[in-house]
RNA sequence: CGGGGUGUAGCGCAGUCCGGUUAGCGCGCCAGCUUCGGGAGUUGGAGGCCGAGAGUUCGAAUCUCUUCACCCCGACCA
């Protein structure tokens, strides 16, 4: 194993290669057996669950309530909604059958053509129809809205290629479904999920992100309106890492939910649904990471602190190890978790090169030298710096340090995502920067999908969103020439 | 779905063009000794239906056909 760990390929050469090492050496997760799925192992699953942990609380906050639909959706709720269908049908998996037996001609198990399904089950995409089927049971009247739910749930779409956490055939996910009484409420809503998703993105991932609008072309099928988080992966290129979409009346009108106004009419319920999805992981792992592995953000870090003794024979083992707990428990008392490895078939410095990989924060290693000296060795996984500082008040030392590495990791990509947002004004210069240096482009357009279609065919690059933040500015589309009253964020993404 | 590639030990691979003892190598694994402040050294050992099926041949990992799986590049997407 040693040796494999250090041939992780420089970014450089084979980005998505090395992607792909990290996350399967870094122990997150691998390939499965089934077309297009993973297994995500408990180390990957402890930094999703601690994602989710953190998402669900800032749900709650915000007035939100867990409830959990049918993974299979009748056939025909897909076609009530018509772009719904449209944006989905090229990538659902069917349910046709409900029974196997044996093969008469004796190979094994066959689909029992006798249990064919009168109507066919989809295994849900997302799940906008099953939830607007069952709302039209629980809104009759102004005085039932609004309905803020959420679930938490995996979904699955037919992917043609896939890729770890970015494009799994299966994934976790939640979706939140709100039901409103008026226009301005929904649309409020899906604005206020759009910036806890930025919240969580920035103050727990430590990813910057833009938050804007979709371009008609880019928007959610069945979406009046869709609101993005846009991060920026170290490779220079854009990742959609959350959406909120107001849905107007569109689900309401397709399955009939209409409900009693206060001024005595009916009207259609409004719609929201927003989700964010195990891809954040991806995320997490593209935008921090270095040539030594994965470099975690200690709020999500499943171990924050790993000790490692330092030691001649079984006594001296034992010693430091007495010694480690001593500090473990301290830093326990203070709600940082902490892992003591003291295995003896592996020398230190092979702990030191995996635990970089997995990403712990710090790292304290405490051999005779330094009992002697009543110091410990701590490094920090982000600057790899190593400082030998005093054993009396590590616990305080440990906290701030880990308080300030959430803030350094931010920071970092911060600065690299806000070097990488180039202003162009000609097709030429907007053709260079992407090849060239990548990261965000904000260009001018001229606001028609035919434009943003050609652009996207001649350069691979998409209009990520137009920024919430964009002051109108006149100008000319980098593409057509026409006049523009802003500019847009473009990029190549995953 | 198009174009390319790969299936040989737990992992990474060589061998395949040009068929020929008992199929190799590195890492890992097991046992012993020496080590232990940045991915240990050494000695011994275990581990294989060469992806699956059919064929050609005295003989197949190697040739032919069929099939399955996975990976990469496109089109599609959170």
């Amino acid at each position: 194993m040693a040796k494999e760990l250090k041939q992780l390929t420089p970014r450089e050469e084979n980005y998505s290669q090395w992607y792909n090492d990290l996350v399967v050496k870094a122990g997150l997760a691998e390939n499965s057996a089934v077309r297009g799925c993973m297994v995500i192992k408990p180390y990957g699953y402890a930094i999703w669950e601690k994602m989710q942990r953190a998402l669900d609380d800032m749900f709650k906050a915000t007035g939100h309530q867990n409830a959990y639909f049918p993974l299979f959706i009748p056939k025909s709720f897909f076609s009530r909604e018509a772009d719904h269908v449209e944006g989905f049908a090229k990538e659902c998996a069917v349910v046709t059958h409900y029974r196997l037996m044996n093969d008469p001609e004796g190979n094994g198990v066959v689909v029992d053509p006798e249990a064919r399904l009168e109507e066919e089950l989809i295994v849900r995409p997302t799940s906008e129809t099953i939830i607007w089927n069952t709302y039209k049971n629980w809104i009759h009247s102004y005085r039932d809205l609004p309905i803020l739910c959420n679930q938490w749930a995996n979904v699955v779409r037919w992917e043609m290629r896939t890729r770890l956490f970015l494009r799994t055939a299966e994934f976790l996910w939640q979706e939140g479904h709100t039901a409103h009484e008026t226009r301005e409420e929904a649309i409020e809503e899906a604005q206020k999920m759009i910036r806890v998703y930025a919240d969580f993105a920035e103050n727990w991932m430590g990813v910057p992100v833009i938050m804007g609008t979709k371009s008609a072309n880019e928007r959610f099928a069945g979406a009046v309106d869709t609101f993005t988080i846009e991060a920026l992966m170290q490779d220079g290129k854009a990742l959609q890492s959350g959406t909120s979409h107001f849905l107007g009346q569109n689900f309401g009108k397709a399955f009939d939910v209409q409900f009693a106004t206060r001024e005595g009419g009916m009207d259609y319920a409004w719609a929201t649904s927003w989700g964010v999805s195990t891809r954040l992981m991806g995320a997490l792992i593209m935008a921090h990471s270095d040539n030594n592995g994965l470099v975690l953000p200690p709020k999500l870090a499943p171990i924050q602190v790993v000790m490692i003794p330092i030691y001649k024979g079984d006594e001296e083992l034992r010693r430091m190890t007495e010694e480690l707990e001593k500090i473990a428990s301290k830093l326990r008392a203070k709600g940082i978790s902490v892992k003591i490895d003291n295995r003896d078939n592996v020398r230190s410095g092979f702990k030191f090169a995996e635990y970089e990989l997995k990403g712990v924060p710090v790292r304290l290693v405490v051999g005779p030298r330094d009992l002697a000296n009543g110091t410990v060795e701590m490094m920090r996984r982000d600057t790899l710096e190593k400082e030998n500082v005093a054993l009396e008040g590590i616990e305080n030392l440990v906290e701030k340090t880990l308080e300030e590495m959430q803030q350094t990791i931010f920071q970092k990509a911060l600065s690299f995502r806000n070097s990488m947002i180039t202003k162009v004004d000609s097709w030429e210069e907007f053709k260079d920067v992407l090849e060239n240096k990548g990261g965000f482009i904000l260009a001018h357009w001229d606001g028609t999908t035919e434009t943003e279609v050609a652009i996207k065919e001649a350069t691979k690059a998409t209009i990520r969103c137009i920024p919430f933040d964009t002051v109108d500015e006149e100008g000319t589309c980098v593409f057509s020439g026409k006049p523009s009253h802003r500019r847009v964020l473009f990029a190549r993404s995953y």
